[in-house]
DNA sequence: GTCTATATTTCGATAGAC
DNA sequence: GTCTATCGAAATATAGAC
């Protein structure tokens, strides 16, 4: 995404540490990842740590933003199908992304910590929620322009198919709490594409 | 909502400290709230806090429990309207109190905190997400008896409707982002109502 | 840069008087 | 039940040797 952070050259050591961070921040949370604990992981010593970064909030935020940086784009899509099939192709892949666990762990610590640290909010949502939905339009005005669909506009049309994807299934997902049986990933696509179809294909 | 819990006898100090943890905990999150904050705030020792709670995990869990048992039903409805206009207003008030700020203050310090608190993640979807969707899916079974939408089940209905008002909106909002212009409640609602009539209308 | 050892603070929880 | 005073643990951050 944005390149508008300095990024401190990569070392061996730094990246080391910034592992062992973002596997303790994404599995507790930000309060109860000790810094003792991250130089445990890392096997490295505290001061190490404090040697390449100010504080634990500022090695909170490298952890963050490097995850922000890295999230890949969506492939190209094969193009010139249908709205159908093409949604759906979109949707699975979106909803597999949102469900993976590391996914919802750093959705989860960025809501936890959005009020304290702004800015990781800001950052995390440009690439995370904003860049897809920015890619999703992106395929739906084409969609459009192909007279495959009409009568949204493609900004729109993208934040409706996601909030159809972002439904119960993430909610109880990233809760923890248990699937009801048969609400399966590829129920919740076929679902949300074919409403979308049917509200807005020609 | 459910009874299921043992209800403490309610004394006034009792209610003092709930509301003083409530404060601080919908403010600052569980981790950042500490129970001399919370027994200022209350204007009470602490000593008298651990009088009545056993420790600051179950403090946090009985501040979540009584606000998911006070969370109300949404009004029912006047009905025999049509079903944009019936849909309308059930999804503006729905979205109205999502984005109200203590029910946005409530979802990030539950979602923080599910993973250590498995049952009070539970409570609140039951109370929260999963009873506001039985509600809706009611309406709209409702709506379908009466054959103003047809071609979807009650309850995926309502969940494709629920995904549809909490969008890109809800999202920025719960992180702390500015809105962009134009963005209203009002549009958001629309757009969600026009998708279903479209999709789901007679 | 990296380590060991430690300073300092903060916080959850309790003892004991009233 | 409620208070004052305090304990003990844990955690952030740093000093100083190598």
């Amino acid at each position: 995404m944005s390149r508008s952070h300095p990024t401190p050259k990569p070392s061996a050591k730094r990246e080391t540490i910034l592992d062992a961070a973002q596997t303790a921040f994404l599995e507790v949370g930000y309060a109860a990842t000790s810094m003792d604990g991250v130089a445990a992981r890392a096997t490295v010593s505290k001061a190490t740590i404090y040697a390449h970064f100010e504080s634990k909030d500022l090695l909170f935020a490298a952890v963050i933003r490097r995850r922000c940086d890295r999230s890949d784009a969506f492939a190209p899509l094969a193009d010139k199908a249908d709205a159908r099939s093409t949604l759906r192709l979109v949707g699975r892949r979106l909803l597999d992304l949102l469900l993976q666990p590391d996914t919802l762990a750093m959705y989860r610590v960025v809501v936890a910590e959005s009020a304290r640290q702004p800015d990781l909010a800001r950052a995390f949502y440009e690439s995370g929620p904003g860049a897809g939905k920015a890619q999703i339009a992106a395929v739906i005005a084409e969609l459009i322009q192909r007279g495959e669909l009409a009568g949204v506009e493609p900004w729109q049309a993208a934040d409706l198919f996601v909030g159809m994807l972002r439904t119960d299934l993430f909610m109880r997902t990233m809760l923890g709490l248990p699937q009801p049986e048969g609400r399966t990933i590829e129920a919740a696509v076929e679902a949300a594409v074919e409403t979308m179809v049917r509200a807005f294909g020609r």
